[in-house]
DNA sequence: TCGTTAATTCGCCAATTGACGAATTATAGA
DNA sequence: TCTATAATTCGTCAATTGGCGAATTAACGA
């Protein structure tokens, strides 16, 4: 019941769904998260803690950058369920395809320039390099999202 | 995304979500779910309310009685998958094992008798008379708990 | 028609949640 | 080593939620 009740508590929230979703296309370091959801650092920090209670999401520490993504097989039974009923379920809602397209934008900017943006705007930020292990794991995302 | 806040809401209360799998053996009147789950009859109506605002359970009025069931074929697709990912992932919680052994004696009973006795601890109550009715509805639901 | 009663709605309170900025941690680079 | 920075944790606040009892609604039955 912990495990069921983390998972829909984690998905009752319109930002995390969101977030969520915004993952199917492969990881995502927390600047361009913030970048596409509009919030500040420390709210989405939170908001990715709880997905990450719920064993929704995973991550992974590269240098002074976080990089989030979904969870893989390993994961509980019921988080992949719930997982394939969410993007099942939010395949054609425009709020997820304007985030798609909203989101390719972000992915073709040079993170180093969202950085620079949410730098002079705020004054925290986060943003991720191309390297070749981001790389990896986003190929990995793909094919993630691909196989649900 | 509405209807899928409106779900993952409905089902992040552990309240709802005994609700919900306790209607899984068919209908329950209000009375027999306030006996089920040891709250104030307002406070299972709310309940309830939610539930059925997510359109995950029906209600059918008999008299002075509502009984609730489960979500039946017309519901949206969303809403029938919610509610399979949760009966497979609760399946053997041993809250709902606890729960349903509980309904069993629950259902035992004259609802007459559970009526009367909520009368007297407390001093509002509800409770169902075993009608013709009633029983279609109870099969109907088996037959939906089956299916899934 | 008038009580009785199953259930809901309403109003209130304590607890939780989502948002933010400030402070902190950890890492890269000068 | 010292500075800059990506991200988190902490403290605070307003808004929401879950709980209850009281009042209300709707339907049966004397």
């Amino acid at each position: 019941m912990r495990l069921i009740l983390a998972i829909t508590n984690a998905l009752a929230d319109e930002t995390r769904v969101r977030a969520v979703l915004a993952l199917q296309g492969g990881e995502l370091c927390v600047c361009q998260l913030i970048e596409l959801l509009g919030l500040a650092p420390s709210t989405i920090s939170k908001h990715l803690f709880l997905l990450k209670q719920a064993q929704l999401i995973e991550s992974r520490k590269e240098g002074r950058w976080i990089h989030y993504r979904l969870a893989g097989d390993d994961a509980p039974q019921a988080v992949r369920d719930a997982l394939a009923w969410l993007f099942a379920s939010a395949a054609k809602e425009p709020d997820a395809l304007d985030d798609a397209k909203r989101l390719k934008t972000i992915l073709k900017q040079d993170p180093e320039d969202i950085c620079k943006r949410q730098m002079q705007s705020l004054k925290s930020c986060s943003c991720a390099p191309a390297t070749p292990a981001a790389a990896k794991w986003r190929k990995a995302g793909l094919a993630i999202s691909r196989a649900r």
